[in-house]
Formats: structure tokens, sequence, C-alpha cells
DNA sequence: CCTAGTATGCTGGTCTGACCAGTAGACTGA
DNA sequence: TCAGTCTACTGGTCAGACCAGCATACTAGG
């Protein structure tokens, strides 16, 4: 009959309102808050609230506060750092698995080659390709490594799709995060450019033929491949499922 | 040569302190942080700049304060909630169009159920099944839509990737969101609950029988008969690469 | 003896008022 | 015209105060 109630703090009640305007496209990106001295008389509540406020709405990536600035914190625009924050969070506290985070990046990625090879243009194949070449040519294993990132986020862009993207960049990231050490103690360096360099090549090839299905096989294999070494025997199962076509 | 600068907070301080501890293992979840007098003397600031700490910390769902708790702030066990408000963030700031959530919700519900067809448990498939009897029962179109809600929850849940369960619910709600008027307004209420009604019928028997690429197409297809009505003409294609096997 | 109720000493939430350093733009001088 | 200074703001931090909420210790009544 009831539903359980909270108490709601003064603070909540100034994000949500600030939040609101942001969201509901007053505010947008670029412009500036009102100072916090003028907040507090429009809210009319303290500026300890009021920074407590912004306090949450920064750390949550939605503004950002310059001491001294004259035009008053600076609404951004959204942007997936915060999801990354959130998710490395998680990922550090154990509370998700490498596993888990291979097998979310092995279905994403699947569905990015295969939406990829039949939606790219071809001047988003021939950034795909320039990355490739950048791998083939590089020297040291840190431009190598920017290389492989510059060609998976081009990738993920030749699906046109946000949340393809975002996801993408930031489980890599986050993967690649989690395994660091590993790599950083690789002492087959070379045979792993050199495996890395066929895969790209072949699932390019797939790309440019605009058969789906098999670059995204591709990239499936190509992940399993590279990191399932990474992971305990036992979590191998839960990926294999995804290797199928 | 040199790197940029930025300017460090000490409330930053405070909170990159209390975060590895969290991180470390010291302050375990379930633990208490020492009160925020205590802090501010610890950590040699005043209690605003402590306070914005916990601020901080809270929005990141690290913590938890209650007033009077003479315990102190709560250290919470890390839980996808903070992942889920910066996805609904980024979902929301109206930058993704209902096509390309379509797009992400099919390759993700796609490969949930891909994979919950072969890992799913018995009393897993039970709680799916039980939320379609509900559904099957149901009298007014409410019940009828949590009971819908609660089937895809518990495939998610069935796949035991915390990605896929948040990122299911995410995408979901959003997409619900976003066409909630069209819903609202629908006429033929009785014929669209026997449609969902018929394909879930379909895709739980593909999943009992651990055929995973057929309830993975279902699933697909369902979501594309039931949505892509709302997309305009020309972003129908889109989607049409997805049901593809 | 046990229990209901109160008293206490803490907690977090909020407010006030103050000071400092940083910024941008107006102002001033050569 | 332009370098330099001035000014009026900004955000960051501090100190001290008050209130309501919570758990415990205590106390009075059974």
């Amino acid at each position: 009959m009831f539903s359980p109630v909270s108490p709601v703090r003064a603070y909540e009640r100034v994000v949500e309102q600030i939040e609101a305007a942001v969201f509901g496209g007053q505010l947008p990106p670029g412009s500036h808050l009102p100072s916090e001295r003028d907040l507090m008389t429009q809210f009319g509540v303290s500026r300890s609230t009021v920074r407590e406020a912004l306090r949450v709405l920064q750390s949550n990536g939605m503004i950002q506060s310059r001491a001294g600035d004259p035009r008053g914190p600076l609404v951004l625009a959204a942007s997936p750092v915060a999801l990354h924050k959130s998710m490395t969070r998680l990922a550090r506290t154990s509370s998700m698995s490498l596993g888990e985070l291979l097998q979310f990046r092995m279905l994403l990625e699947g569905s990015a080659y295969l939406l990829a090879a039949q939606l790219h243009t071809a001047s988003q194949l021939a950034e795909i390709s320039a990355a490739l070449d950048t791998m083939t040519t590089a020297t040291d294993y840190t431009a190598f490594s920017d290389a492989d990132v510059a060609f998976h986020d081009a990738v993920a862009r030749a699906t046109q799709n946000t949340m393809i993207i975002v996801c993408s960049t930031v489980v890599r990231g986050v993967v690649l995060d989690l395994i660091e050490d590993h790599l950083a103690h690789a002492t087959d360096r070379q045979a792993l450019m050199t495996r890395y360099l066929k895969h790209h090549t072949e699932v390019l090839e797939a790309l440019r033929a605009r058969n789906g299905s098999l670059a995204s096989q591709l990239a499936r294999r190509a992940l399993y491949d590279s990191y399932a070494s990474y992971l305990p025997e036992a979590d191998r199962a839960m990926l294999t499922p995804l290797l199928e076509n």
C-alpha cells in the first residue's frame, strides 16, 4: 500500500535540477552554469550545498570548474570517460572477471566487423587500410600498438554506431589494463606482432569483400587466440560458444 | 619534453587515498570509514573538503553515508549501478538515434540468447519459464509488460556476464523511453501481446533445446518485427544485416 | 529481575562568513 | 598602439556553529 521513502538531501535536489536542465537541452555543452554564489541564491541553499552538488556533477563528467573563471562552471559534452571509470572500477574489484570482459569484447567486435563489412564507405576502408600499413612499417612496439588501436577504432567507427564505438574502446582499454603486466614481460613480442599482422590482413580482406560473417568469425577467432592464454583453463569454455558461426 | 600539469585539489587527494585503501583491500566492503571529523584531522583538511571527497566517492557508488550512524560512512561492494548511470547518461544525450540503439540491442540480445542457450542452468531456465507463464496469465498491460522485462532480465542473467546484463537493461530502458508515447497510443495492444507471447514461447523452446543460433536468430527477428515500424524507412537498412545468421 | 523509556554523545546535513589564489577584461600609462 | 596594472569577480579552502538522526548506556517502573 505504501512504498518506502528515503530522505532527500538538498544537494541531491540541486543535482537533479541541473541534470534535468542539461538533458533537457537548456545548458547545452559549451555553455556555462551560473557561479556558485548565483546558484546558492537561485536554489536557496548555502554554498557548501551547491558545491557538493557541483562535485557530484563533476565526478560524473558533466561539468568542469576552473578556479577564477568569471563565466562559471563549464558544461561538458557527453563523453565516455565516466563510463570508462566505472567499468574500470568494476573490473578492478574483481567483481568482473577478465573472462567476462573478453566474452563481451568478442561479441562486440564480432558484431562490429559484421556491420562494418556491410556498411563501410570507401574512405573508412582507406582509413582501416592505412592503419594496417602503419602497423606493418612500425619499428618499435609502441608505434605498432598505437596503430593497432587505430585499426580497431576505425573499424568501430565504420559501424556508425555510437554504443559500439564507445563500448569497444572502453572494454579494449580495460582488458589491456588488466593484462599489461603480462604483455610487459612478453618474450616473444616479435612473434606476437607477426600473428597480429596476419590476422589483421585477413580480416581487412574480408571487410573489403564485404563478407560480414567471415570478418566477424575471423575477428572473434583472433581475439580468442590472442587472449585466451591469459585466462584460467576453466574460464576458456565461456568463450568457445562465441567462436561458432 | 615537459608534460602539461593541472592543479590538484585537496579533495581529489583525499579521494585518491580513500580509493586506494578500498582497492588495496584495507577497507573491504561492509567496513566503515572514520567519521568526517576524524578524517579531517587525519588528512589535515577542513570538513568541507572531506565532505566534497565523500560526495565524489558516494556518487561513484563506493560509499554510503547515513546521517547519525556512529560507525561512519559504509564502504559498499562494487556494483554496476554507477556503470548503469553513466551509460544511461551517454545514451540519453540524444546524440544517439533510435536506430543505433535498436541495432545495439539486437546484437546484444542476439548474443545473450546465444550464450544463455548454452550456459543456462535448470533454475535459470525455470525463472525464464516462470516469467513467460506470468505473461500468459497477465490481465492488464502493466503486469504483462513487467513480466516481459523479467523474462529478458532472466535471459541476460543466464549469460553470467555483467556487461551484458547491464547493457541490456540500460539499452532496453532507453529504447522504451523513446517510444513510450507510441506505445501509449497503440490501438492494437491485444495483437501486440499475442505476437510477443508467440515469439517468447518459440525462443524459450530454442533455449530449452540449447539451440543457441536458433534462439539468437529468433530474438533478433522478434526485435526487428516489434520495433522496426517505429523507425524511418531509411534507417531500417542498418538493422537488416543483423538478421542473417 | 526484566523491560520500557529516557538521556547522552556521537553522527552526517546544512548554514554562515571569511580568506586566498586565480582569471578575464577594463583601465592606464608610455 | 600596446605592455603593464588594476579590479571585480571566480572557485578552493577553512573555521565554527546548529540541527536532526542514530546507537548505546542508563534509569525508572513493572
